[in-house]
DNA sequence: CGTGACGAGTTGTCCGACATTTCGATGCGT
DNA sequence: ACGCATCGAAATGTCGGACAACTCGTCACG
């Protein structure tokens, strides 16, 4: 019963060797459909070495990134064993698939970055309101539209940063692949009535950034919402 | 300027070995601090081989780690290169080191959690209530201190389930082993007052599911939020 | 029955070798 | 002097073997 792993292993960064991934999947899928069971030892590096026919060196680097992600553990002179549930297996923001996907990443990410925007108000300080400003400007003068849209996650990520609670940059940034693809989907979308959008975002970021800077902080949550409520309908509802 | 890398490197599985974390460190702090920028080839396997006196083996399986993580790339017959600025390099959730960390996971959660609620008041179907039911049954018949967190998590994630969007379970999964150290404390803390906040906490997760089972939105975001900031509270002012 | 020594088995580390690929240098023809 | 094919040094990917450090069950002995 392979496929649950296909999707997860061809995430990584591409340089991955592929003889060591047929390996990992293997394990990854067994321990997420239950076949490796928690706690249970895993056969030995020889084995596995012998069942794929690979060497021992590529055998341990499929465990390593299994031990890296906390799904296996190894104890020199006993094994490797399995720490994970099959729940536990999947941590890592599998990549969008299909548009009901990036629909519920935009979903989450209203929530997320409603909050975030809130507590920036709340908190802000000079020097976070310095970065807001320089990022907004960023934002306004790119045209090459790959650029622009690492312009403007840059300014969201920036709102996060004035909470002063990492938990939101950290979790923004762990989305970063996927809002690209949601903020490239925005803006070829909108090519069609090319200037107006444009400029009708670059408006709500500034209102974003001046209710934070006023530390309003329901002008600052309004804003925020009405911000990605809009580019939710530009998006999906045309 | 070494330091960055070292809270990082202990998040590890403890098994992963401690010379392939000496390179790794150097490396991880190499880019976080900008010393190694983006684009830029590292030196040859052979070199850092040299440099830290272990082999070979050693350095690739820290290189494996960096390329798993997205932070370098490598190109058989040319070298590794970076592929991710200083800001990238900090993406998985650092474990919580201080009290103010866990307030600070504490605040995140509560937006996250109150989202997620009132989502899965909106979704829930008959399975994802079955689960619901049978998770709350879990943790209310536990005594031991360590199970009883873990059950009580496991009625949480199921909540974040029913909201059939998978960006609030990898989150909250994510967050396992920081908000694992939080519920441990509260159980320990209310140690005091024995009975006493367990029969109050089961009764705000009882009002939890009565909301989400009748599907009204609104009072199921009150009893998440009443039943977090009571939690805090006994947490954070005693 | 308890206990300590022993040995087979397993992971961690090292080494040397070869295959495959990259990229600059070299030399040639024009 | 310039473009182009060719070559070779160098780097990573993979392999196989070896030894060290450690675990755990076994078994003989007290």
């Amino acid at each position: 019963m392979p496929g649950i792993a296909e999707q997860m292993s061809t995430t990584g960064a591409g340089g991955t060797s592929r003889t060591a991934s047929r390996v990992y999947d293997h394990v990854f899928d067994g321990i997420a459909t239950g076949d490796y069971a928690k706690g249970q030892r895993l056969p030995t590096e020889q084995e596995l070495a012998r069942r794929f026919e690979v060497s021992r060196s590529v055998v341990r680097e499929a465990l390593a990134r299994l031990r890296d992600e906390g799904l296996i553990e190894s104890r020199r002179g006993a094994g490797s064993f399995v720490i994970a549930g099959p729940d536990q297996a999947i941590r890592r923001f599998a990549p969008v698939s299909s548009i009901s996907d990036i629909q519920r990443c935009y979903e989450f990410r209203i929530f997320i970055e409603e909050a975030a925007c809130s507590l920036a108000a709340l908190r802000r300080d000079k020097e976070a309101i310095a970065e807001l400003e320089s990022r907004l400007l960023a934002t306004e003068g790119i045209d090459d539209d790959a650029l622009g849209v690492e312009a403007d996650l840059e300014f969201h990520i920036a709102i996060a940063k004035a909470t002063r609670n990492r938990f939101f940059v950290d979790t923004l940034m762990s989305l970063r692949s996927h809002l690209l693809v949601g903020m490239g989907l925005v803006r070829k979308l909108s090519m069609s009535r090319p200037e107006d959008s444009l400029q009708l975002m670059y408006r709500e970021h500034r209102e974003i950034l001046a209710a934070i800077v006023a530390g309003d902080v329901e002008r600052a949550t309004r804003a925020m919402q009405i911000h990605l409520e809009s580019t939710r309908k530009r998006l999906f509802e045309g």
